[in-house]
RNA sequence: GCGAAAAUAGCUCAGUUGGUAGAGCAUAACCUUGCCAAGGUUAGGGUCGCGAGUUCGAGUCUCGUUUUUCGCUCCA
């Protein structure tokens, strides 16, 4: 089968079977934005209590923290997001084609690049072994000239870059003669920002009203809580601050069911390190981030490292945990050493000191960030994608059956167990409530009595419930139940006595962590 | 946002040259069976995505609009 199709029918089980439904559906639903059903909020939760503990838990040198999604304005001018989170857009009317306006001209200047580089090959061919290529790129006209348009690009561009000037874009791609590549014209249209930030006001008279926008990341809440943190918690560096929580991106194009949405919820954490060490420590959260992903069990083969080349304006090393997606390997987590450059910003926006005395050095400064974050949503994707199943079984007549099955790591799952009498008389229906009514403090249970056992089976097999228990009339004799077992459709004949801890002791999140440890 | 395709019951779909909507599955109740999905009876559920237009009459033709899917683009 196709991976689209496996995509399309994943999507269409986690409607049927109520794990994520479009937002306001009845009013023809609203582009990019999800809402999670009565499983996908169980199972999203459990994955943030997976992360939370094992960041925080785990960790004696890490704290949680949970900001305000409104933030004071000027947080964003620090951060570099009111000027920064923006593409500059620019429209082929012939091809109607849309591009990155400075993509083109980064383009242009890699070509540029390119002739050079054909210059010293051919230059290579002629002059044989003696060849001195250092030399011949500083007096071959050709090379000189080609050198000389790029430095005047390129700062032309900066300098346009930096104004923010637009137009001054758009005549840099008219003066260099770049086409669009599909119909090979110069008409285009102006060059236009979409600021990926949603505003809104705080203030109830309009003259007094400040805008305010919702935080495009999580990030920022805990840099402007460093200082509170580390003084009222008495924190000494290297420690991090964790957090949970929704951010708001104003995409052009959001698509890919949950893997990109207008509003999400990422889970981050920012370590604080001295300067200096912070190569160590990005290792350090690499390794332990991958074997969180790996400790799930989804298979070694399906995650990948992907450094960054091109580096972000605060970062000094960036590297993107990938997993593969039916619809291919894609991003889901980022570590990014991002220096001090955010501290920094904000303590030059608010003329506060932020700085840590380090004892051991008798001096102080502001200390560098080692960044882990990563998207809840695409955690969930990553997970039920993953999950998802379509296996096919031999009957005992030898004709074929399918049965879909979610594979969700018994910790994560949202129902840990179905009771069910095997019939609905002899009082086994109240044997069953009996046995809920006591299992209920410890797990997410389950009840059901409508149709024929193997339905019901297959129901929550749909559902990814690890263990169904089943009461039959030997149940009432010698208070036994089966257990019957997600995975391998297996039975086992367990006391009810026994039946707590045999579940526990396989939904524990226990279990995760002691994969996590050294 | 631009280009292409699609939208009929909760799901999958049928619906003839325009003549007032149907199936299977699912759901609910009752009966029957009882360890791996589809036994019987009955019931509920649709102003055919939305809004205009053409027509005596539109699920069907025309235009607009919304949403979804796929490309361009970005990212957690």
């Amino acid at each position: 089968m196709a991976q689209e199709d496996v995509f399309k029918k994943l999507v269409a089980h986690c409607k049927e079977y109520g794990y994520v439904f479009q937002s306001s559906e009845i009013y023809d639903g609203l582009g990019a934005v999800y809402d999670y059903g009565q499983y996908g909020v169980e199972l999203k939760n459990n994955i943030k209590k997976y992360w939370w503990d094992s960041m925080v838990l785990l960790h004696e040198n890490v704290v949680g923290i949970d900001s305000a999604i409104f933030m004071h304005p000027t947080v964003w001018k620090a951060s570099g997001h009111v000027d920064a989170f923006n593409d500059p857009l620019i429209d082929n009317k012939d091809s109607k084609k849309r591009y990155r306006a400075d993509v083109l001209i980064e383009d242009q200047i890699a070509k540029f690049e390119d002739k050079i580089e054909k210059e010293v090959i051919k230059a290579k061919k002629k002059f044989g072994g003696d060849f001195d290529e250092e030399k011949f790129k500083e007096t071959n006209p050709r090379v000189l000239s080609n050198k000389k348009k790029i430095e005047e690009l390129t700062e032309r561009f900066s300098k346009a870059l930096n104004d923010n000037n637009l137009e001054e874009i758009r005549q840099i791609i008219i003066d260099n003669n770049i086409v669009c590549p599909i119909s090979g014209t110069s008409n285009w249209t102006d060059v236009r920002q979409f600021n990926l930030m949603f505003a809104t006001e705080m203030g109830s008279t309009a003259e007094g009203a400040n805008t305010i926008y919702l935080r495009p990341e999580t990030a920022q809440g805990i840099f402007v809580n460093y200082l509170n943190v580390q003084k009222s918690g008495r924190m000494k560096l290297p420690f991090g601050i964790a957090q949970i929580g929704k951010a708001f991106r104003n995409e052009i194009v959001a698509r890919q069911f949950i893997f990109r949405m207008r509003e999400f919820e990422q889970m981050e954490m920012q370590f604080f390190v001295r300067p200096g060490s912070e190569m160590e420590w990005f290792n350090k959260w690499k390794e332990t981030r991958i074997k969180w992903h790996k400790a799930l069990g989804f298979g070694e083969e399906n995650y990948r490292f992907h450094d960054h080349e091109k580096l972000a304006h605060y970062a000094n090393a960036a590297t993107d945990i990938e997993f593969r997606f039916p619809f291919g390997f894609k991003e889901v987590e980022g570590i990014h050493s991002r220096t001090d450059f955010d501290l920094k910003q904000h303590q030059e926006f608010s003329g506060k000191k932020i700085q840590y005395f380090d004892p051991e050095l008798n001096e102080s400064y502001v200390p560098y960030v080692v960044e882990t974050s990563i998207g809840v949503d695409r955690m969930f994707l990553q997970v039920i994608s993953s999950a998802y199943c379509e296996e096919e079984l031999t009957k005992e007549d030898g004709s074929k059956d399918m049965r879909v099955v979610l594979r969700l790591p018994a910790a994560l799952a949202p129902i840990k167990l179905a009771v069910m009498p095997l019939t609905k008389k002899d009082g086994l229906p109240e044997k069953a409530r009996e046995i809920i009514k006591e299992l209920r403090f410890d797990f997410n249970c389950q009840y059901d009595e409508k149709d024929s056992i193997g339905k019901r089976y297959r129901r929550q097999d749909a559902i990814g419930t690890p263990f169904c228990i089943t009461i039959d009339h030997q149940s009432l004799e010698d208070n036994t139940v089966t257990v019957r077992y997600r995975d391998t459709m297996e039975q086992e004949r367990v006391s009810v006595e026994h039946l707590r801890d045999v579940i526990k002791e396989k939904t524990d999140m226990r279990t995760l962590f002691k994969l996590l440890q050294d």
